[in-house]
Formats: structure tokens, sequence, C-alpha cells
DNA sequence: ACATAATATTGCTAATTAGTAATATTGTCA
DNA sequence: TGACAATATTACTAATTAGCAATATTATGT
């Protein structure tokens, strides 16, 4: 009978996307590729993390296919490769936000 | 002027909640439970895990919401405190599907 | 109250990984 | 070619955590 359900090796594969979408440093780099293509050097000014970090989450996030790279003269362009994951993005921030409506409203009505 | 994007807490919030999806074992809990909610022994039998495992697994789901716990004469019934979960699984295996079909095109047409 | 079945917790190990400083690589332009 | 600027890599540390066996807890029915 089929039960329609994922096998251990496809749970597995669903389990590594997310998981490169469970670290903020790599969120903060996506969110910043959101409007534009960016160099290496532009996401380390827009973001807090250090040069060899970002390099690495750049790379990550590549070798999975998130991102796309492209040279121009001596910089590095990361751009997004599969506008999906912003989508994902939106159903997170659309929940937490909701939970929070949520427990302000729960705060609310206890205050009397 | 406006950004529009996370910060680092918010960053943080986020990614936690992928953290959540980001595991095998917790993913085969979730699908278990999209159809109905089952007792943590019906879910041992459903899956590949430890009965301590299950229980720890189920324990951090419910701890972040994501699980609501409810007795019943001596079991404990678990089941989905927010069914979005499903929908960004969705998005997931549909993209995890439309890039395997993309690379089986590619590979086929390689094949001569 | 007791025995039992179901679930939770504890203590542990092994594996993974974000972050960093230092260094290496790579391409560009004079 | 050589110097420089941009990016990648390396080696390391500290922190996190899945999984397990063993044990503890809890509620139920007698």
């Amino acid at each position: 009978m089929a039960k329609s359900l994922l096998d251990q090796h496809q749970l597995k594969a669903v389990a590594k996307l997310f998981d490169l979408l469970a670290e903020p440093t790599r969120l903060d780099i996506l969110q910043n590729l959101k409007k534009k293509p960016l160099s290496v050097g532009q996401i380390v000014d827009a973001t807090n993390a250090k040069q060899s970090n970002i390099s690495k989450q750049l790379g990550i996030l590549h070798d999975a296919g998130l991102l796309k790279r492209e040279r121009q003269a001596n910089l590095i362009f990361y751009s997004i490769a599969d506008p999906m994951i912003f989508d994902l993005c939106a159903l997170v921030c659309g929940k937490l936000r909701k939970d929070a409506e949520s427990q302000l409203a729960l705060i609310r009505s206890l205050g009397k």
C-alpha cells in the first residue's frame, strides 16, 4: 500500500535543503542578494560577517545550487539561482509574525 | 533608509524555525502526523528511530510550538499545531523534484 | 497501594560546523 | 612580468546535537 511518505533518502534531501536556510549568516546573504547580484566585497560590507566566513558560506550556497557565480573583471558576483527560497522565507516570516501577533493579543487580554 | 531587511534577531528566529525542519527524523515525525494525531508508540512504530529519540524529537517540536500534545488514557497523542509546515515541505519537495527532472533531461540529452 | 505499560529524562559519544586569523590563490592592469 | 586587490582556502576551536542504552517518571486499572 502506498503511504505517500518520503523515504529515508528523500527525507535527508529535504532536511539538507532546510539546513542551508537554518543559519542566520546564510539567510543574511540571501536577503541581500534578493534585489540584485552582489560581489563578495559588497556582501561583506552589507553584513556583520568577516570575509573568510562570507566566502565560506557563499561556497556552501553555491555548491548546493542556491547561488550562481559570475566573474566581472576582478570581482565575483553571486546571484540567486532559484527565487523559490524567498517563498520559503516569506512563509516562515508570515508564521513568525502571526505567532507574535497572537502572543501580543494574549498578553493584552491578560492585562485586563 | 529602510532596507526592509531582517535584523540579526529576526534572522536568528527564521533560522531556528528552518533548523527544526532540517532533521530527517523530525521530518519523518511530521509527515506521519499529517493525516491524523498519533501516540508516541505509533510514531515509534512508523519510523526507524528508537523510542528515546522519538520522545526527544517530539519534545523539541512541541517546545517550539510545532506540535500539540494531548493525553488520552495512558497514551499521549501528538498533532500538528500549524499546517503551514506542510506548505514549506511542499515547496522544498517541488524544488527537489524540479531539479531532479532538469538533471534527468540533461543526462538524457547527453546520451545522444 | 501495586504492577504494568507508556513516555520522558539522563549521561554519554561521535559527528558536524560556524566563525576566525592567517595564508594562498587568482585575475587584472600598469 | 610584477604588484595589487579580491576572493578562496586552511587549520583550528568552541559549541551544538542526533542517537543510544539505561533509568526514571507517570498514569492506569486491578
